[in-house]
DNA sequence: CGGGATCCTGCAAGATACTG
DNA sequence: CAGTATCTTGCAGGATCCCG
């Protein structure tokens, strides 16, 4: 079951980490560490709504620090998942869309986004089965 | 596109990380942390093909220490995505193998993964893209 | 308004050694 | 074999101030 990506990697032989400093040459890796930053998924699902300025981001998130949405949102751009269009008005505004890469890497995502939601209580049920028995033991 | 996840979530109040204490009640980081690890990916990845042992798992992934794999083991267990089970043999033998909630989880993540394998060209155009451009900049 | 530049802290993760 | 127990460290991420 969902085998063609697996037997790729084992062809490819084993599931990356290989020699240790061919990290860029693990897809997995390389894509799943930028969606696995504490706001990337977070931004990547607003902006997979519409385009936001920087302001608006804020307000959306609002726990996140100005430091991390700005290197958060930098790091989505490096990566092409989202274009930057600055208007140079006064003061100036600053619009984020996500491209064409972005969406299509949403689309998976947005599924497993998906999941969470739907499973979150079996999960939250399954840690505490685990916490209690773990207790018990102790 | 993909509206059902993001109409539920601004009908709840915005994209999550609300009132700065309920990290616990947003699905998608709670769910997204755990995968978000170093090592979560890979392991499920494994564990989606067949069922290994502790040794096995550590030859398949030789640059994870024993500490992280015993670790990212206990947490992906703690949260229902796979079982343990010992076998007090000498000397003893621990199998892991993923639950149904684990397979149900990484079937959409299979599809993530995919992404990344496939995508991981564009990616890194882009990012040298950026690179390059930035440098012009400077 | 949309950042940059600094400083600081906690925790993820590595290294090493020991054990049932 | 399959772990625990410590010690250590790099870096993600927060707080604060400044600037065009």
């Amino acid at each position: 079951m969902s085998s063609k990506l697996l037997q790729a990697e084992s062809q490819t032989g084993r599931a990356c980490g290989n020699s240790a400093s061919d990290m860029s040459n693990c897809p997995v890796r390389d894509v799943m560490d930028r969606i696995a930053g504490k706001w990337s998924t977070l931004l990547l699902e607003a902006l997979a709504q519409r385009p936001y300025r920087f302001g608006e981001l804020r307000r959306l998130v609002p726990d996140i620090s100005q430091r991390m949405l700005t290197q958060t949102l930098r790091d989505l751009q490096r990566d092409g998942y989202i274009d930057r269009q600055v208007f140079p008005t006064k003061p100036p505004s600053v619009e984020y869309r996500m491209t064409e890469l972005g969406h299509s890497l949403f689309q998976p995502l947005a599924q497993v986004l998906l999941w969470a939601e739907q499973n979150h209580a079996s999960v939250k049920a399954a840690r505490q089965r685990y916490d209690e028995s773990e207790l018990a033991r102790n």
